[in-house]
DNA sequence: TGGTTCACG
DNA sequence: ACGTACGTGAACCAG
């Protein structure tokens, strides 16, 4: 295995790690751009155990490459002098590590870079480039990867070309090309004015290079090329700025870079008071047996490069009945089995080498009548299923099992969990069936998740009928209705020209103008949400019209102008279900998202007349019942509230009737009103504050009604209190079927921190096994549609709620089959209850 | 990019 | 003493 190099942008770093650490005083000095730099650090050599790390700095007074680019750097930000002297600082303990520290006069942090990189591939080395600037992407390529620091000090991206072009839309040789016509404002590159991010990329995907967009320049529609032909100096300027010029003459002494003698740093940094970082150096430098053996688990494999049909398919029977994984990048497709690794490289443009995308998958073929181990196979069937390729059963997806196994991970992008494709696939597969094993989840993978994806992708790709007409005759209506409600506030409030949308623009008017009393909360000027806003109703004429603007507003760019531009060519939305967005195990719905459709409003509700099928088809809707509060029965064990729901009482109404001690038909309409808003609580982990916030009432009402509850039903108490002490002792909340959910949170020192964590703790189990209930009824649901040879789809799924798509033939069936997969999938305590409308759209099944 | 607001369960 | 209801996604403004 080749030894990595790590070599660190310390500038980018710094300034990096200064903005995410909070600056705190330690005797009379600042050590968070130190601190958070070294976490930095330490976090990039556990994800590329570099046996070398060089840190490159800027030079303190600079002289530049170009006369007319100190220009530029003078309009940068000055560096705060709260970091200036952490410089120092960091170099000292960088050395006192035995690291390297690298400074070059004329060039900077980023040109050091560019020759470290240029110096490994020549002395046959990896190289990592550990920065916060995308200027270093230009650098990738021959053994150089980028891991790019993203917000805070924990979260990076570790890119190869292939990730670039994924993330960015350009290869890293088109990365100065791409500066050159956007610009970078943190880097004071000018660009061409006008042209953004999205515009560079497909001048770029047109034209390859600047050079060439520039020589077609008149070639270029509109303003865009216009402005293209006015700038083409500033341009090429500019991607002269944006290139690193990888020939500083620093000395290439790996002996200096070497890694194992760190731990000499740890007196200075107890010196300074960095004992948590030292902590960590102190454990690393004792673990580093360890990190070998984990080494041997990511061994690297030896890359077959497949480059005709024929290699594709020897490769294919020389695997054939064993495990084997597939992985698709936009760049290359990879095959692996065990100890085996296939590589086929894509020709992405007339340049570049590799198959043709249609030759490759006509070789593998074969590979899709297998069960197979992928990463994100929902992905996958929407890509085979676009060039009409037969669809493949999978034998395991990695990236579901890593949402199992931490459902908090900010991204589930395989290389975060796997260094070589396909071959990381059947690694990472076998490592989290153990896992899972061990924790208590294969079933919960076996019966729900993976079964699910498939029902994802099914209405992924099916969509909902929408109704163009309807929306566009709504949105009319709503955008007159906005005008006219406009004019009305800039009379009333004797302010006009202002604009309505600026929560800021606003609060003045209001707050100053008008001289109304704000409120409650102030934060970044005056809080003018809702609630605020219906406390001054009585005090000012302008307060109603404001409130119905915001709704019509609201309702026209969020539904009616998001849906029509979604629709496709049959007019139907087709929304992305992502299986692992949530920490609960619920499923999202985005790009649009139809889980938020209106409904509690009129004016809202409207919009679901769009909502509608197919000639000949019908609409069913099947709803849960109080589910989440029928799994709080099922768990609690409670008498009263599983007597309630045994005898089909209305749940709210028996809780006031409980708690204000009265027979179920004295209860009043603001009797139950409050005891709902209680029941909703205890769902989320009650607290006094929320629920006198949510029903209006002093904390200390809250409070006694609390108690009352409690006092009525000790077995809910009971629950809720086990629910936060299993937290604290696991350190998990988990669901029926054996989902978990980590709850760090219980071990902040912060008692706020610590309260949301407890709240967590209550409300995962409930909201997770509400999650997992409607999951498997869906798999059930799916299944029967097709075994009774149904033309019925599912469309949607809304948290408690199913739709079906249904041949008005098949009304009843689809009834039936929904209310019996719902409500039979589980065996609660109490039952479970759905109800099935239907109609020919979805509001009349409202 | 982060803050604010608001739509849903 | 502190500041909160749980879980999402999208649009818009301001810097």
């Amino acid at each position: 295995m080749r030894e990595t190099l790590l070599a660190v942008d310390g500038n980018s770093l710094m300034h990096r790690a200064f903005y995410a650490v909070p600056l705190l005083d330690t005797d009379g000095m600042y050590t968070n751009a130190a601190h958070g730099f070294l976490a930095m650090l330490f976090k990039a050599m556990q994800e590329v155990s570099p046996r070398y790390i060089a840190v490159a700095f800027d030079l303190p007074t600079p002289t530049f490459r170009h006369t007319a680019y100190a220009d530029y750097k003078a309009g940068r930000r000055a560096m705060p002098e709260e970091l200036r002297p952490q410089f120092p600082l960091i170099k000292e303990i960088l050395g006192d590590m035995k690291l390297g520290v690298l400074t070059s006069e004329g060039y900077e942090a980023d040109d050091i870079l560019g020759t470290l990189s240029r110096k490994c591939r020549e002395n046959g080395l990896d190289c990592v480039l550990l920065t916060g600037d995308r200027d270093a992407l230009q650098l990738i390529g021959d053994g150089t990867k980028v891991l790019f620091t993203r917000k805070g000090i924990t979260e990076s991206t570790l890119f190869d070309s292939a990730g670039v072009k994924e993330a960015f839309g350009v290869t890293p040789e088109q990365v100065t090309d791409w500066k050159g016509l956007m610009g970078d404002a943190s880097d004071n590159i000018p660009g061409i004015p006008g042209v953004g991010e999205k515009t560079a990329v497909k001048l770029l995907n047109e034209y390859g290079t600047l050079e060439n967009v520039l020589a077609h320049g008149n070639e270029i529609k509109g303003k865009l090329g216009e402005k293209v032909r006015d700038n083409a100096e500033l341009a090429a300027f500019s991607k002269d700025l944006a290139t690193i010029r990888p020939t500083a003459p620093i000395a290439f002494d790996l002996n200096a870079f070497d890694i194992s003698h760190m731990s000499e740093g740890l007196p200075t940094l107890r010196k300074y008071k960095l004992n948590g970082i030292a902590e960590r150096l102190g454990k690393m430098a004792s673990g580093a047996e360890t990190a070998a053996e984990s080494d041997e688990e990511q061994a690297e494999f030896a890359v077959e490069i497949l480059r005709s049909a024929d290699e594709i398919s020897a490769f294919l029977r020389s695997i054939q009945g064993q495990k084997a994984a597939l992985h698709v990048s936009p760049t290359r497709l990879t095959i692996a089995g065990p100890g085996r690794l296939g590589e086929i490289q894509l020709q992405q443009d007339m340049l570049s080498e590799g198959l043709l995308p249609d030759e490759a998958w006509q070789a593998l073929k074969p590979l899709l009548s297998e069960k197979l181990y992928v990463h994100d196979g929902k992905a996958l069937l929407h890509l085979l299923a676009d060039m009409n390729l037969p669809l493949p059963q999978f034998a395991w997806d990695t990236m579901l099992g890593a949402y199992l196994h931490n459902p908090q991970e900010k991204s589930y992008a395989l290389s975060q969990f796997a260094r070589n494709d396909a071959a990381g696939v059947l690694v990472l597969a076998e490592k989290q069936q153990k896992q899972l094993e061990a924790e208590g989840m294969t079933a919960l993978m076996r019966d729900i998740e993976m079964p699910l994806l498939y029902v994802l992708f099914d209405m992924e790709q099916a969509g909902f009928q929408v109704d163009g007409q309807v929306l566009s005759e709504l949105g009319k209506e709503f955008t007159r209705q906005a005008e006219e409600l406009k004019e009305e506030v800039y009379r009333l409030s004797g302010v006009s020209g202002f604009n309505l949308n600026s929560t800021q623009q606003l609060g003045k008017v209001l707050f100053e103008t008008l001289d109304l009393p704000h409120g409650k909360k102030t934060t970044r000027g005056y809080s003018t949400d809702a609630d605020t806003l219906e406390k001054l109703v009585d005090l000012h004429p302008c307060i109603a019209p404001i409130l119905k603007y915001r709704q019509v507003v609201k309702l026209n760019s969020t539904y009616i102008d998001a849906l029509l531009r979604k629709m496709d060519a049959t007019g139907r939305v087709h929304s992305s279900f992502d299986q692992t967005g949530t920490a609960t195990g619920r499923i999202s719905s985005s790009e649009p998202n139809l889980q938020n459709i209106p409904v509690r409003t009129e004016m809202g509700r409207e919009i679901r007349k769009a909502f509608i099928t197919k000639p000949g088809c019908v609409l069913a809707d099947a709803d849960y019942s109080q589910i989440e509060l029928r799994v709080m029965a099922h768990f609690s064990g409670d008498p009263a509230m599983v007597d309630a729901f045994q005898k089909g009482q209305d749940v709210h109404t028996r809780t006031a009737a409980e708690v204000y001690g009265v027979p179920m038909e004295e209860v009043t309409r603001e009797m139950r009103s409050s005891a709902k808003a209680v029941n909703f609580g205890l769902v989320y982990g009650i607290s006094e504050f929320g629920l006198a916030r949510n029903i209006g009432v002093s904390r200390k009402r809250a409070g006694e009604f609390i108690a009352r509850y409690f006092d009525r039903y000790p077995g809910v108490k009971k629950f809720m209190d086990e629910a936060v002490k299993e937290g604290y002792e696991k350190g998990y909340a988990v669901t029926m079927m054996g989902r978990r959910r980590q709850l760090p949170e219980l071990k902040a020192s912060n008692a706020n921190t610590r309260n949301f964590g407890e709240r967590a703790a209550m409300n995962t189990p409930v909201q997770g096994t509400a999650a997992d209930i409607i999951k498997l009824a869906m798999v059930r649901v799916h299944d029967a549609l097709k075994k009774e040879g149904l033309q019925a789809r599912l469309i949607l799924q809304v948290h408690d709620e199913l739709l079906i798509e249904a041949p008005k033939e098949e009304e009843e069936n689809v009834t039936r089959i929904l209310r019996e997969c719902m409500e039979q999938v589980y065996r609660l305590s109490v039952p479970l209850v759905a109800e099935v409308k239907t109609g020919n759209s979805w509001y009349e099944t409202k």
